[in-house]
DNA sequence: CATCCCTTTTTACATTCTTTTACAAGTTCG
DNA sequence: CGAACTTGTAAAAGAATGTAAAAAGGGATG
């Protein structure tokens, strides 16, 4: 799901067009005109990332910051004034991760919000072991290099599509599966009736790993329902 | 080789002028009007000594002193006003080695220099032996020297453009990248849709480390989605 | 400062991959 | 059996990638 991004800034019309502009580049955005109002935001869906003005009536920027990096780790990028040097570099110290001044350059802190967001992800990036390889019949797929090997040791190069859809068939062998959930699988794209995709792909992958793709062993055609994935040995 | 100073100014006269003077007494100097420079500049041949004046239009130089401090050791001199007391105190803290102020005198400023660049290189010795060089597969990859080893010792030299990208690949295995996050990763750039540069470094990179770049086995494309480093041991 | 050399980026075109289209062939069920 | 529907598949269209080569930078040198 798209990050979050909540921007703490009293000043409408600076809030609402930041706003907007962000949600262009398809980020999730709340908008809090003060500390109360973040809270309950954040209450109820916790933020990737916190923009937030450093001078607010009531409870400012540099007192959020602090509040907010004791609790979590959450990403802060301050907005300050171009002349508050002192106030950004104590943000700084109280934990923000980064700051911009205003008036800002769009380019800029998008740059610094995207970069701000990859690290965050890649720390919460819980590296998932993935099983290099699952062996089924006589078929190794290489899960890392995303390709197929014979028994013999013989790459059988697979294009991605060809490899989602047949990673997808390994994860569920023995069931029979709907174009409409493969589609899914594959892409998280939706289905329509006369979307072809899956038809292709299966024949393609018949061809690469069928004795005689006419006739095939391994993918199964259930009419009307969908296909089958059927290994030897299962 | 003689020790790498970089003066960060963007005045040009002063600049100039410091440069000049510094070249007389046998150091290497390297001249950059704003901070972008530096970076290119210290890419390609890593400072030993940044001589940074703290006023500057775009990123100033606290920042560049907090993003430096942050990424390695190197020596960093201040360049300040002589009433911006402020400044040079966060400046300190935020991990400058030393200060002058503006407008400054040769003979001190040569003395500070002198004086820090031999607390670096007694450092050094030390430093270059923990420098990190990253394993994987058979490659050794020289963070200190910017290039790539294999395993009989043979060296391949690496661009600089190249060895940012390798080194990004070296940090994230077996995960798939976009463009836009290896742009990022390299350069802190924006991407757009027909920036074609990843691309052509990675051609250029499959030249120098596989086997068959046509079939490659290190950097593997997934299309409509990026590239993914795969090394035979993660 | 002009010039050279090396690196990086852009451009342009070839190639490959994905999806759609079109029609042939197969299946179901009255 | 035959109409209605589903599946197989070649081939076209549309995108994305590979890559050589031109253009643009950037630093070094005289």
């Amino acid at each position: 799901m798209a990050q979050h991004i909540v921007i703490v800034e009293d000043d409408a019309v600076t809030r609402k067009r930041l706003a907007a502009s962000l949600r262009k580049q398809m980020y999730r955005v709340s908008e809090a005109e003060n500390a109360g109002q973040m809270e309950e935001v954040i209450a109820r869906d916790p933020a990737d990332l916190l923009l937030v003005d450093i001078n607010m009536e009531g409870k400012d920027g540099l007192t959020i910051t602090r509040e907010q990096r004791a609790a979590s780790k959450v990403g802060i990028i301050l907005l300050t004034s171009r002349d508050d040097q002192i106030d950004r570099i104590i943000g700084l110290e109280m934990g923000a991760d980064d700051y911009v001044t205003k008036p800002f350059d769009r380019r800029e802190l998008f740059a610094r919000i995207k970069n701000l967001l990859a690290r965050i992800s890649e720390l919460s990036e819980v590296r998932q072991k993935v099983e290099p390889v699952a062996q089924v019949g006589g078929w190794t797929l290489d899960h890392l290099r995303r390709r197929l090997v014979d028994e013999s040791g013989t790459i059988e190069p697979l294009t991605r599509a060809e490899f989602e859809l047949l990673h997808a068939f390994f994860r569920h062998p023995g069931v029979i599966l709907s174009r409409d959930r493969l589609l899914d699988l594959i892409q998280h794209r939706q289905w329509d009736p006369d979307n072809r995709t899956i038809d292709v792909l299966v024949g393609r992958l018949r061809k690469k790993i069928e004795t005689n793709p006419s006739n095939p062993d391994w993918i199964i055609t259930v009419h009307g329902e969908g296909y089958l994935f059927a290994p030897p040995d299962i």
